[in-house]
DNA sequence: TATCATGTTGTAATGATTACAAGTTAGGGA
DNA sequence: TCCCTAACTTGTAATCATTACAACATGATA
């Protein structure tokens, strides 16, 4: 839990219980939760927690880098802690969002190319995951 | 826009006055517009239109292929005719959706490597554009 | 031209997200 | 260690995109 600490001190973000809760919750939930989501599951352990407190985390966790924010699905966000770049894959059948280990290879390029500064990059694929199509 | 016909008529979808003049502004209004947009626009010119239509259509053309449906913002969908296979940048600055001409090379490879069929590849870039860069 | 499945419309409902105001707290300085 | 205040949290209300629904209209087919 020290870790967490560490992140948030370490962003200039004060420290506080709920914060420290969130992180945890994305670091040990790879799932790519909604916001909902970890509202329901936390609020099991932290009833005082509010919804808006995830949402204004969330958000301030997204400004400072330190998560993911995943436009995939359409109609919610779904937030991620893994930081490094890397792909996604929503399977249409079953909801779920699979991480699938590739970069980019033309971020730089099209900057360059383009003359825009890119802050973000996102790679989805949209189908049927490979569990599913075995049904 | 006897083009427009051919297009529904190919697709087995019914030719109505709606759904060619839906086709038509997304082939002349190449900005990725919301559905909204599409709604408030055509209004002037239809105005018995109903919002109701302009998601459906836009819902039954992404269906068969015939619009791309992006997510990039998060807050809302953006529709766009041209479905040859590239990438989009989003200006978090002005807001405009600009075409990347790229296509993903990993797409295939992710395919076979992770057993999924994917049907749908969305390559995303976020940052500030070329042209709000310059102020 | 009659039929009917399909499309259109207007309105109401839904659901995710944001706005806001009042109470609480983290953390730097006395 | 204790105060002070800006920042955070909470609960509720509002917003906004999208969907559900039911009544009406229309296009394709025979
Ligand atoms: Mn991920
Ligand atoms: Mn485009
Ligand atoms: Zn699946
Ligand atoms: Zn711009």
């Amino acid at each position: 839990m020290d870790n967490y600490v560490q992140i948030l001190k370490k962003n200039g973000l004060k420290v506080t219980p709920q914060r420290l809760e969130i992180l945890k919750y994305l670091d040990t939930h790879r799932t790519h939760p909604t916001a909902d989501t970890i509202y329901s599951d936390l609020k099991k352990t932290t009833p005082s927690l509010s919804k808006t407190t995830v949402y204004n985390t969330l958000q301030h966790l997204g400004e400072h880098g330190l998560v993911y924010t995943l436009t995939i699905s359409g109609s919610e966000l779904r937030f991620d802690s893994v930081i490094n770049p890397h792909h996604h894959f929503l399977c249409k059948t079953c909801g779920s969002i699979i991480d699938i280990d590739i970069e980019c290879p033309n971020a730089r390029k099209v900057e360059s190319a383009g003359g825009h500064r890119i802050d973000e990059v996102h790679g989805y694929f949209k189908g049927v995951c490979a569990s599913c199509l075995k049904e």
